[in-house]
DNA sequence: CCTTGTTGACGTAACGTTAATTCAACATAG
DNA sequence: CTATGTTGAATTAACGTTACGTCAACAAGG
């Protein structure tokens, strides 16, 4: 392939002109006609940029690494589209890469941490990563951003409080009384949990104990048996994880449990699936697409060594899309 | 960040010790105590090679992209793994780029196509991309691998025309006469359709016309919607993609069509959600985690020069999931 | 004794880019 | 006419690696 020096050969100028020309610098000066001339060749010779000479160069890769714990999790689609985005306008460019997968010595983490890899990471799912490798990467000297609460490190994430707080006082004004909250464990199920509690103590109403069974299809279904099995059966669930809603639908089924006259659900996240599940799924809708934008605007300010704005994200609030998994209690039980 | 340099002085020995110790080079030789003083060094500073500098010398970055025509389809998720897989093996790291985003002048596409990015290139959706940036990437150096049918380039891919005539053909044994084949456009559309057909003809059946209402859960719909218009309506389904199926089971729903009893399903393609829906979907399993590691295995035969092994994967054949959304015919109908 | 081979290492030239430094040619002001 | 600027460019030193070529020291074989 062509090089600057090629061009700079055929356009009979020297390696310095074709670089300005290039990238536009503004301290090596030319005429006009020369610039012409540097593109001319270019084209012609079919130049294209060396990005590994440039990196080494300028000590910058314009790549940045973003590690999502569950890749597969349909609610990561928003978020990854907003870090997609937001990473071009930097003109950067995002490798994807799965926490399951980040064991300490594998391929990708090896190629983290090596010099010249990438400029900085975003990292969804820090609780699922080993403690050492969490320890390698955060001796990396490239800057780290948490896409969720953090404690040893920047951090920007959802209100996740907020929407189950959302999601449960929406039920409680329906007349619900008895409603039982499917989570999981860690730290966001816990705020999830924690608004959940505090909306039925707005309400006077006793929360329910945590049933947390985990992530996933499964989950939710165990979720409900489990939520089932009570003295007195709830009419009305919140629940944790997205993808546990399709377990909690297939739950009620299998028991014959009509949702929603004998049940609501509510969810958690919100993804284009919910909208064509029977019956379709209210759910509270998260603002992950910002989530994304915002993580890779607080990485950059971080590489730029400016101070970072960190936090929960409260500008688009999570917002309840109401569908047919949930209604009003008519009869009212006890 | 310490460097070989930094090494060697520490070491007390020359640059070239420390590379050939960094990748085990037979070429220059050293006695183990030096070599153990070298990985000393390294461990005391924190050493980390550095992967542009390196991929500046050889030529060669150890990544590979591989761009998807629609990211979030769940389909892919074995298809990503196998190719995280493979690309790990060969020393090698993914960058995920999705086709939808791949405008001419775009960051990815202007990225790619610059050297020194990536040591080949893998496309599942190249009817999706415009043939102006197809023209761009070919015109790259790099080898380029589609993971699918294609004319102009190396192809590897799954059967698809099987894959709907062992679903056809299991709807024919159920004693299904009437089944119709919801499908939509390009060329997997129509290779699954013609297994359909094939699998009619087979049965001495007549095919009914490709219902080609597009990809995706509205599609689905808009298929089962227009089927049950037909003056004979049909007593089974080929969907043609999975996230369709969704929206056939959602239609039939909505149409108080009650499935598998008064309408049989059966989908292309097999993921997790499948056995979570209600009634769970029966579907034809495709090797999509194969057909990744296949064709990392294919470029990187490219990449080196030998000649590459493509086409039809036919080895794990596409693989029949029985589940509850297909039944026999019991009341014959005409 | 010389020749040949082996062991263990060193020096250095690239790879393609960027940016600092230098400089010739010419114009303008005093 | 000289001093001072400006325009338009060329030279060159890195950035961190890798691999080729070289070589000293020593051993063994004739």
């Amino acid at each position: 392939m062509a090089t600057q020096r090629d061009v700079a050969r055929a356009a009979g100028v020297s390696l310095a002109v074709v670089s300005a020309v290039v990238n536009g610098t503004s301290h090596t000066r030319m005429k006009e006609s020369t610039r012409t001339r540097v593109l001319q060749a270019m084209q012609q010779l079919g130049y294209q940029p060396n990005q590994t000479a440039r990196s080494l160069r300028l000590n910058q890769t314009d790549m940045i690494a973003m590690i999502l714990n569950k890749i597969d999790n349909p609610v990561y689609g928003p978020l990854r589209h907003g870090v997609y985005e937001a990473a071009a306008e930097h003109g950067a460019t995002v490798l994807l890469g799965d926490a399951e997968t980040m064991r300490s010595g594998s391929q990708f983490l090896t190629r983290l941490l090596s010099q010249g890899t990438v400029d900085g990471i975003l990292i969804r799912g820090e609780g699922l990563l080993d403690d050492d490798v969490m320890a390698e990467l955060s001796s990396h000297p490239k800057p780290i951003l948490i896409l969720e609460h953090a404690l040893d490190h920047p951090w920007i994430d959802i209100d996740d409080r907020r929407a189950s707080e959302i999601a449960t006082r929406f039920l409680v004004n329906l007349h619900h009384r008895h409603i039982v909250f499917v989570g999981g464990s860690g730290y966001i199920s816990q705020q999830r949990y924690l608004g959940y509690q505090q909306a039925m103590d707005a309400a006077g109403l006793t929360p329910a104990p945590h049933l947390a069974t985990g992530f996933g299809e499964q989950a939710g279904a165990d979720g409900v048996r489990q939520a089932m099995q009570a003295a007195t059966a709830p009419t009305a669930i919140v629940v944790n994880n997205i993808m546990s809603a399709v377990g909690v639908l297939a739950a009620a089924r299998d028991l014959g449990i009509a949702i929603p006259d004998q049940l609501s659900v509510v969810g958690i996240h919100d993804v284009d699936l919910m909208q064509h599940l029977r019956p379709a799924v209210t759910a509270v809708r998260m603002p992950m697409y910002q989530l994304g934008r915002a993580g890779v605007e607080a990485l950059y300010d971080l590489i730029a060594g400016r101070p970072s704005a960190g936090g929960v994200i409260t500008d688009p609030e999570p917002k309840l899309v109401i569908r047919d998994s949930a209604t009003a209690l008519t009869r009212i039980r006890d």
